[in-house]
DNA sequence: ATGCATCGCGCG
DNA sequence: AAAGCGCGCGATGCAT
């Protein structure tokens, strides 16, 4: 098996180009066209092709890429244009603008001219020719060897920065690289085109029903914005309610519709006050007509390619592009149910059940919780049960509520304010001071081993800013060196510049865009929490990649579809499906090999389309 | 016009 | 001394 580096170069114009639209946009354009490409076998020379689209297509079906592994700077384009335009589907894609992403904070950026800078590895040409607007017919055979040698030499750095990069990443990370391109380049998933257009009608009739009560008071304008919304309340004889910005420090209005004195405003005695904060609370949120409307004109060029960065987060979770973050679409909502399997076909979700509290009570050795999480015991109704002196069930909701908001984020840290706040806001229940003080306790001193393996944190983090390397955790030793905590993967959490800041009257750290970022016991172990998650669902979710790409080639619709951070998505043939679900479970039922002792759980649902599966 | 910071809101 | 965390997108307001 050979390598292939390779780079495109492709029709642009002002109005048409990459900064303008999304890649699936650009590629699936009538106006696409290729003007050439260089490729270079292994460590030989690279190779400018241009020509005829006919010369150029039998040239890349030549490659026989099928046997072969891809490499690109930013695959996801040229694997798609690949696969979209040309039916090639390399059997590995390799992208060195994905692998350079762990180390961002190091190279200062993931372009190619940034990487080639920061690793000394030569200059990326600026370009040569003046392409804009010009489709290849209208080069001059001499505009096109230039061209070419631009070329050449991107395909050259490509390599060159790969051979760099390999020793920053693994054989695991790269299958997931792979794993989350052929999400894109090979898309399965189906939208239900007329569905979403009713939703669209929906939509629309629904927030213009909201304006249409109150226009008389707010005018056209006065929703949105907060100062304009402020004077309408002033108006209406209310005083604004405000609140301390957590980015800023600084007062401001209390206008989101989880801030309780906005909640209040909806049982105003003055009919229009209510009108107006709830047509605000309505229209607040853009998301829902935003993105119906960016499905349906997806729905009309194909099949929905789902961009995912790998590695977009410090913890290195996945985050989403293409302005089509498809990790944070409404729960219950229509836009779910509108991504469906192909005919014949379902939808496979499977999740991995409350992995960071386990993963929280293994790393700091807290052996009761695990015990509970062992045998299967209702977890949060448990602690409520210990919160409120009576045992709780799964019935008695509110209670369970505050239960389960303790086990999510009081190992973080989180303080009483917070808890109270968070219970409030999100399912109404209100708690004194006094209680809300006595479940931080109860839960500080129950789970004391949390407590503990925060100090350790802590004190780790002073060793290493006074130059020492520490350790800390005990389900596992994790070392932190100066760049970071090494996990049991190789992978780093990193900590750039960690040092004590007089400003800021705390540790602080600079993140991926130089900003200064605090740090503190509960954030470190909820980071390093996060990303142990992480690494455990991704691995698995390759597992089940890896088991059901074993059934065809590698385009075919046997493999993962969609991951949403502690989730897995497949599709399977309708007889299958009940099979194919069985597997997942069963492999997202184990613990990694370097946790054997970790007591891992997971829920799966079959349905016709995405929104079925919850 | 364009970039930047902030807020709100959707998810995990 | 104590502090839940991690994202992306769209809208707004202000600076350039």
């Amino acid at each position: 098996m050979s390598i292939i580096t390779l780079d495109k170069e492709t029709y642009y114009s002002k109005e048409y180009s990459l900064s303008k639209m999304t890649t699936e946009e650009y590629i699936r354009d009538p106006r696409f066209q290729l003007i050439g490409f260089s490729y270079q076998i292994d460590d030989g020379k690279p190779t400018w092709i241009t020509g005829s689209d006919k010369y150029m297509a039998e040239h890349l079906h030549s490659l026989e890429l099928e046997k072969h592994t891809l490499i690109a700077q930013n695959s996801l384009f040229d694997a798609s244009i690949m696969s979209w335009h040309y039916g090639i589907h390399p059997k590995f894609i390799i992208d060195t603008m994905s692998m350079a992403a762990p180390i961002q904070s190091i190279t200062k950026g993931k372009s190619l001219d940034a990487l080639a800078r920061h690793f000394k590895l030569g200059v990326k040409g600026k370009e040569v020719v003046a392409a804009m607007g010009k489709r290849r017919e209208d080069f001059t055979p001499e505009e096109l060897a230039r061209y070419g040698g631009y070329c050449d030499n991107d395909v050259a750095l490509t390599y060159a920065l790969f051979n760099t990069l390999r020793e920053y990443s693994t054989p695991q990370e790269m299958y997931v690289i792979d794993m989350f391109l052929r999400l894109y380049t090979d898309p399965i998933l189906v939208l239900n085109k007329p569905l979403l257009e009713q939703h669209l009608v929906n939509v629309v009739e629904r927030k213009e029903a909201l304006l249409a009560k109150v226009e008389a008071i707010v005018g056209k304008d006065g929703l949105m914005s907060n100062p304009k919304f402020a004077a309408v309340l002033q108006k209406l004889g209310v005083v604004p309610p405000t609140k301390i910005s957590k980015s800023t420090g600084k007062e401001t209005f209390a206008f989101a519709k989880t801030d309780a004195p906005m909640k209040e405003l909806l049982a105003h005695p003055d009919d229009r006050v209510q009108a107006v904060v709830a047509a605000r609370m309505g229209v607040k949120s853009t998301l829902e007509e935003t993105r119906t409307r960016n499905f349906i004109a997806m729905a009309v060029r194909g099949t929905l390619p789902i961009a995912l960065n790998y590695y977009g987060a410090h913890t290195g979770r996945a985050s989403g592009a293409e302005s089509m973050n498809l990790q944070n679409l409404p729960r219950g909502g229509t836009l779910r149910q509108a991504i469906e399997a192909p005919p014949g076909y379902k939808v496979i979700a499977c999740d991995s059940s409350q992995i960071e509290a386990r993963v929280v009570a293994w790393l700091a050795g807290q052996e009761d919780l695990l015990e509970a999480f062992r045998n299967k015991v209702d977890i949060y109704s448990s602690f409520a049960s210990d919160v409120y002196g009576y045992e709780v069930n799964k019935s008695m909701t509110d209670q369970r509520f505050v239960g389960k908001t303790a086990i999510l984020g009081l190992g973080f840290q989180m303080g009483w304010k917070r808890f109270a706040e968070q219970v409030k806001s999100m399912s109404g229940i209100v708690i004194s001071e006094a209680d809300a003080k006595r479940v931080v306790n109860l839960y500080r001193s129950k789970y004391y081993r949390i407590s503990e393996l925060w100090d350790a944190a802590d004190t780790a983090m002073k060793i290493v800013v006074a130059g020492g390397t520490a350790e800390f955790g005990v389900g596992i030793k994790l070392i932190w060196a100066s760049e970071g905590v090494h996990l049991p993967n190789g992978m780093i959490v990193r900590y750039p510049g960690l040092r004590y800041d007089a400003e800021y009257e705390s540790f602080v750290y600079d993140d991926r865009y130089g900003k200064r970022n605090r740090i503190y016991a509960g954030k470190i172990i909820e980071n390093v929490v996060q990303a142990l998650a992480r690494i455990i669902v991704f691995y698995q979710t390759c597992k089940i990649d890896k088991q059901l790409r074993k059934y065809d080639k590698p385009q075919s619709r046997f493999k993962i579809v969609l991951s949403v951070h502690d989730e897995a998505v497949t599709v399977a043939p309708a007889k299958a499906a009940e099979k194919v679900k069985e597997m997942m479970v069963k492999t997202m039922s184990q613990p990694p090999v370097w946790a054997p002792d970790l007591p891992v759980a997971c829920e799966a649902e079959i349905g016709a389309n995405y929104g079925e599966c919850k």
